[in-house]
DNA sequence: TTTCTAAATCGGTTTTATCGATTGATTTTA
DNA sequence: TAAAATCAATCGATAAAACCGATTTAGAAA
């Protein structure tokens, strides 16, 4: 039993085709084939059921992936411990952002770039779903997003900041004086929404269906820039987290009065992970900058 | 990096001279210092520093050794679990007892046995102290010892049940008919106790010294059947937990009086390691059958 | 039936883990 | 202080095994 068996299987157990698996760990599928089998020989047990040309997982299988898994990680998160010792020389830092939180980012990057230039990022924007997902996959070292209902037990969660849900239009409409507005007074404005993917969307229709309103959304999109673009066009109107607009021009955030019209920022990691201190330090900055 | 180097690099730790980890892993001496130079490149830093012919562990090398050990128990945990879906056909329990617990393994051991012939065991007996050591070095499953004044966080503790100090005599001394004795009246006795290494002793001397009582403690000796064995003459006397001299012919065991005479037996386990399904039957057993 | 697709297998090549022998450096012993 | 012993590093050679491309085998799809 070697690591890169354990690799092996686990991109294979990912992907559950040995041609997909093989491609994607650069090695011939037949490479594949008989390092898995000389792992199943080992383990005298099979770890993929053959039905056909399809494979799945026997329950051994999955039961072994877990502690697979964990070996990798473990030997991993040492590699990563002794990176950092050579004292944030090298190493990389992928983090994961819902868009709304996307100056949140910058504006720390900014500053860490400056100090540890060595250091690089991989950012990548997605649905929260999106993003938890990868970091269950060992694939984003930390995410940013606004809290979930559900609460893991194997995350950690460490809160940001607080920022009000708002309504969002161009500069040039009308409301732009007022310091607060009613979900009712929402419901009756042409809407351009993010699509039900965003935890924002889902945030907000069921506030609308607690208070038995029916908001005329004209638009549902999934890019963040194009819809900002149609706002300032000024014919629609919509309703985002006060943050996700800062730095816009021409737009104007109206915070939507009521309770609970608030939203949390989260930073959502692995608990059981090893923190690289390259993330460590980003993530103390992200927290004083902010 | 693979399970193989870390494996390597582990022995190499453990025993700090390559020659002798080479031997213990049955590979040549320069097998070995090549896969630790290979390994050291790939991790880049030195996992040992060369002083003469002399090495140490690296600040590095210790850190990372953690992740290492860990990686390799994943991995061998791993195995074990698919090892148990063979429903017990195959595996080997490594049980730590103190002495005075044998009685409680043999027991268990015998019907264990019969209805799972296949398992192998090994069973170490020695201090708690280094039966800890040992569970530590995942040399051991379980071990079972009276409790520990100090409990470890990374520990497991199951107790088993509670045992009374005992005076231990000649079935052919006088005080054969007595249902109990008092510490001051132990003290008068010529005794001979099993040697300060041991926690039983460690937990009577604590008492005496409590009690200002000067035992008269004539023998010291740190192996129980021969303490026995000088026991059953009649000149001395010994103080054990009343299960250590259970099935022992020509002995007697006279609880001593006064609160706090009593020890509890335990299982002690590691937390964080996979428990084969082997032990947690047999621990099962082990807690039924006592 | 034929075609297509994916895993398994086969034979050959490259890589690498391993060994024994030797070297170089340091500690121990005489 | 010189000689002997010890231990890690290095060298060259060999055996093991990881890997590849081509082919086979066997379901699935057309």
């Amino acid at each position: 039993m070697e690591l890169r068996q354990l690799k092996y299987f686990l991109k294979a157990k990912e992907l559950l085709n040995f041609t997909e698996a093989a491609s994607a760990l650069y090695i011939s599928q037949s490479t594949l084939s008989q390092q898995i089998k000389q792992l199943e020989d080992e383990l005298q047990v099979p770890l993929f059921n053959r039905i056909g040309k399809r494979i799945t997982l026997t329950e051994a299988g999955d039961l072994f992936s877990v502690y697979a898994q964990q070996s990798v990680n473990k030997a991993s998160d040492g590699f990563e411990l002794l990176k950092d010792l050579n004292n944030l020389e090298t190493g990389k830092v992928a983090i994961g952002v819902t868009y709304a939180l996307r100056h949140v980012v910058t504006k720390a990057l900014i500053v860490f770039s400056s100090e540890f230039p060595k250091i690089q990022f991989e950012i990548v924007f997605g649905t929260s779903q999106e993003l938890i997902h990868k970091l269950n996959h060992f694939e984003l070292d930390v995410i940013l997003t606004f809290e979930e209902i559900a609460s893991e037990a194997h995350f950690k969660y460490r809160e940001l900041f607080t920022s009000p849900m708002a309504l969002v239009t161009s500069t040039e409409t009308s409301f732009t004086n007022k310091n607060s507005i009613s979900l009712s007074e929402v419901s009756s404005l042409p809407l351009a929404l993010p699509s039900s993917g965003f935890s924002t969307t889902q945030f907000i229709n069921k506030a609308f269906k607690n208070d038995n309103l029916n908001p005329k959304v004209t638009i549902e999109i999934n890019d963040i820039p194009t819809l900002l673009e149609l706002i300032k066009t000024g014919k629609w109107h919509t309703i985002l987290t006060k943050t996700t607009i800062e730095n816009e021009k021409d737009l104007h955030a109206i915070p939507i009065s009521g309770k609970n019209m608030t939203r949390t920022a989260m930073l959502i990691s692995l608990k059981e992970a090893y923190e690289k201190k390259a993330v460590t330090t980003f993530l103390k900055m992200l927290m004083t900058v902010n």
